[in-house]
DNA sequence: CAGCATCCAGCTTGATACTG
DNA sequence: CAGTATCAAGCTGGATGCTG
């Protein structure tokens, strides 16, 4: 019940690549690789990351500089894992002072996309969300 | 510099109500409002929540069913929080047992559209993603 | 069934200090 | 500049027990 393969529960019968990769890889399944994946794409310093990115290249400094509040070390645990997983690439030149910079990769950049057309929504919407917030408030619990 | 209305950055002029919205909540602002929300949207099991939703209401348990290793105490703290964000609309009958259903609001509905395009999306490259992490792994750190 | 309250292990995070 | 290393602390989240 706990294979290695990733999760699957078909029934039987021939399929096309597309559901191929959508059965295969289901974030709904808890041992699936693309869980991981998503939660480093759509995770608190990740989103902000690759939305920063999706303007352009920058460097660390820059990038830290952009998310406002993300730690050093942080920042770069996240751009590790969004190298690690294709989306980020990262260009080092042998200076002195070091200048690195990051960019997206072709992959990155749909996931960019697609995460920023969530973020700008989010941020447009978020006067009815502040008041279903306050409603909610008023409601029930004042705490 | 650190001031209560959301965090704002302009030069001048007229703008439209779009771009307004876009520029008086900005994600990437460390005590912006959208950025909490972002995260209730995106987080770990928000995301799968929003996604489960989709595909019509469901109650309580038929959610920790589908949203494999989650928690009861994580379900209903997530629920609560897009409850509160008028995300999902909660609705109890008060009968013995209680049953209660769940479903998105039509804001609820739009914003999971938007998570599902990514959350598609990234599923489908899941094989491109698996490549570039045995290739990163294999240069790198073994670890 | 649909939750809330409590406890606590441990992973995540943030400061700080140090390296190339 | 661009990070790594280390450490304390706090929040996340799981397990358990109870309520209506």
């Amino acid at each position: 019940m706990d294979d290695i393969s990733p999760s699957v529960e078909r029934t039987a019968g021939p399929r096309t690549d597309a559901e191929d990769a959508e059965l295969a890889f289901n974030v709904f399944a808890k041992s699936c690789p693309s869980r991981r994946t998503l939660e480093d794409v759509t995770g608190r310093w990740g989103s902000l990351t690759l939305g920063a990115l999706h303007e352009g290249s920058l460097r660390f400094n820059e990038l830290r500089r952009r998310i406002d509040g993300v730690s050093e070390k942080m920042l770069s645990q996240t751009l590790h894992s969004l190298e690690r997983d294709g989306l980020v690439h990262r260009e080092a030149q042998p200076t002195n002072p070091p200048r690195v910079d990051y960019e997206l990769t072709p992959l990155g950049r749909e996931v960019a996309e697609r995460l920023l057309s969530l973020i700008h929504f989010v941020e447009a919407r978020m006067p009815s969300v502040l008041d279903a917030q306050q409603s909610y408030d008023a409601a029930r619990g004042a705490r």
